[in-house]
DNA sequence: CGCCAATTGATACTGATTATCGATTAATCG
DNA sequence: CGATTAATCGATAATCAGTATCAATTGGCG
């Protein structure tokens, strides 16, 4: 395999391909959005993403693909602690986040048991569970080690 | 008003005890606010409360009063599925709500697995656990047994 | 009472997001 | 290729939740 950060399909191309997928038109705006998205290191906002692009993509465009992409799944949404809504590349499937509140990193959290600690909880209050919602906060194990040398 | 349950103390008047304690004011407008949010059978906005105050009170009152109780604990915050953010009565203590996506309703989820399972899949990816935010959607026994029902 | 800091509320402002709508353009078809 | 047409764009205005300002008011104190 190659290096971690080699990927076989970039994200950029993850992205086109899902609007392609949905029947959406291939559209220069589209093109340079999906060129932005591809370039962040981390979980960005909708502002941020426009502040990186020319300032002829209008706003509307920015926020109109970024809706699309969240339904698509390439993107999801992830909820700071001070309230700030960021999105960033997604997996597909459900998941959760490890957001650092140091670094602003995040690690996704995956097949773990959370799940199913919800469902058996929920069955006892006689819920019917549908979905949830649910971020981490903390240091990741860099900062975290960082943290302690530092302190 | 508050007719399905019987409390020794009323929502609005613990609501003003929590001022009292913190050594805030009584005033006129805390007063109308405490009483307001009493009345409250759901988790609620805060513009949707101001309007059913008079609009006298201030928009800032408001906002004011209703961040002093959230720091005190009386009131909690609940992100609801469309990203609505709402106020309800809390418990104190760390806990979390199932909310009806059906009736609206919530209900706590107190001294649950949830934050073991946290800090041991955390822990597994080196991520040092400091907070977390979780909400849980779905239907509550009596929505989904009338949902079965119609069905 | 009468003082004074806490509080209020009218107003303006911010920052994020959505709505509008005429102009532009991608995909299709002849 | 063009022409057609619906999708898309983007400038602008509107909305919306929440915050900041600050002069006027008021609660709690002696």
């Amino acid at each position: 395999m190659m290096a971690l950060k080699k990927r076989s399909v970039s994200a950029t191309d993850r992205i086109l391909e899902a609007l392609e997928e949905r029947g959406y038109r291939s559209t220069a705006p589209r093109r340079a959005l999906a060129a932005a998205i591809g370039e962040q290191e981390r979980h960005f906002t909708a502002e941020g993403l426009r502040r990186q692009l020319p300032p002829k993509l209008g706003r509307a465009t920015v926020y109109r693909t970024l809706k699309i992409l969240v339904e698509a799944e390439v993107l999801c949404r992830v909820l700071l602690e001070d309230g700030d809504l960021h999105y960033q590349l997604s997996h597909r499937g459900h998941h959760h986040h490890l957001l650092c509140v140091h670094c602003g990193s995040s690690q996704d959290l995956m097949g773990c048991d959370i799940e199913d600690v919800l469902v058996t909880t929920s069955a006892r209050h006689g819920f019917e569970l549908s979905g949830h919602w649910l971020e981490v906060y903390g240091r990741c194990r860099e900062c975290a080690a960082s943290g302690r040398a530092a302190a």
